[in-house]
DNA sequence: GATTTATAGTTTCACCTGTAACCAATTGCA
DNA sequence: TGCAATTGGTTACAGGTGAAACTATAAATC
């Protein structure tokens, strides 16, 4: 373990390791974000997410969110109760399928979506600033592929 | 609340929305290459990350390994905490600042560097792989800016 | 040199998270 | 029709996480 421990270990240097760099940015910037709504709302991620989607898909089910979002069931699950017992979203049941929820967010519900979606919004627009135009189109398009 | 509803409310595409893709992503690749190692060695991600930090720059202490990494301060101490404990971090204390730790992998922590980091490098390959040079060049500079 | 201020590290608390087990409704199939 | 397998959703459990409070040591200031 002296001076050969470096190069027979082959450490990785972490600063240029893809994964680790794409945690910290992730983070980063849904902190940023999250800070915004979380203390005035008392809106946990995971619900501003189901919140998100049920402003583009209104009248879908707890299993639908979970499609549509990559989000855990079970996160789910918890954040749409908290969000009805909040009256925020608005909980019926299928016609057709007693299991299957029907969910759509209430009026209390849009107000906050219509209050936190821009300054979301914005957010993102911060952090695209530090790239031209190039550039945006690249990272666009290499997310796709990556998540492809 | 009709048809007027979606442009009226102008609802976040999630699947198009940066941070919302940064954090699927990061959590994908971050969690394939932790499955590797969290249950063959009991080694959560934290603990990995100290452990990567300390095989770079041994002998430094958990205020450095903080300020290297970007991880929590309290993160790190439990992480460090557990890998004494498992014997895979030697702990000692600075000789000229008693608040100071001095730590280094032990042989048992090396073993497990060893065989964790290539797979590690593997899976970073695996992700780097849909990606053709000039992506791979761009996404580099991208992440430079935006974590600048 | 005594007292304030700062720093390294730990502990506590309150919360978030995923896995697995679970319940109830539905579907498939003999 | 009756029973097994599947599915939507919830609950329990076993961690992990950050903020804030705390302890011990060191540095700064008077």
């Amino acid at each position: 373990m002296s001076t050969e421990t470096i190069t027979s270990h082959a450490p990785l240097d972490l600063e240029r390791f893809l994964p680790y760099r794409l945690s910290i940015l992730s983070n980063t910037v849904s902190q940023s974000i999250a800070a915004d709504y979380q203390d005035r709302f008392e809106l946990s991620m995971t619900e501003w997410r189901v919140m998100v989607i049920l402003a583009r898909f209104p009248e879908i089910s707890a299993r639908e969110v979970v499609d549509r979002s990559r989000m855990d069931k079970v996160a789910v699950s918890r954040a749409v109760a908290r969000l009805v017992e909040a009256g925020r979203v608005d909980r019926g049941i299928h016609g057709e399928d007693k299991r299957r929820s029907v969910l759509k967010l209430s009026e209390a519900g849009w107000a906050i979506h219509d209050e936190v979606a821009p300054r979301a919004r914005e957010h993102e627009q911060e952090v695209l600033a530090k790239l031209d135009e190039d550039e945006k189109a690249w990272l666009n398009r290499i997310l796709d592929k990556l998540m492809a």
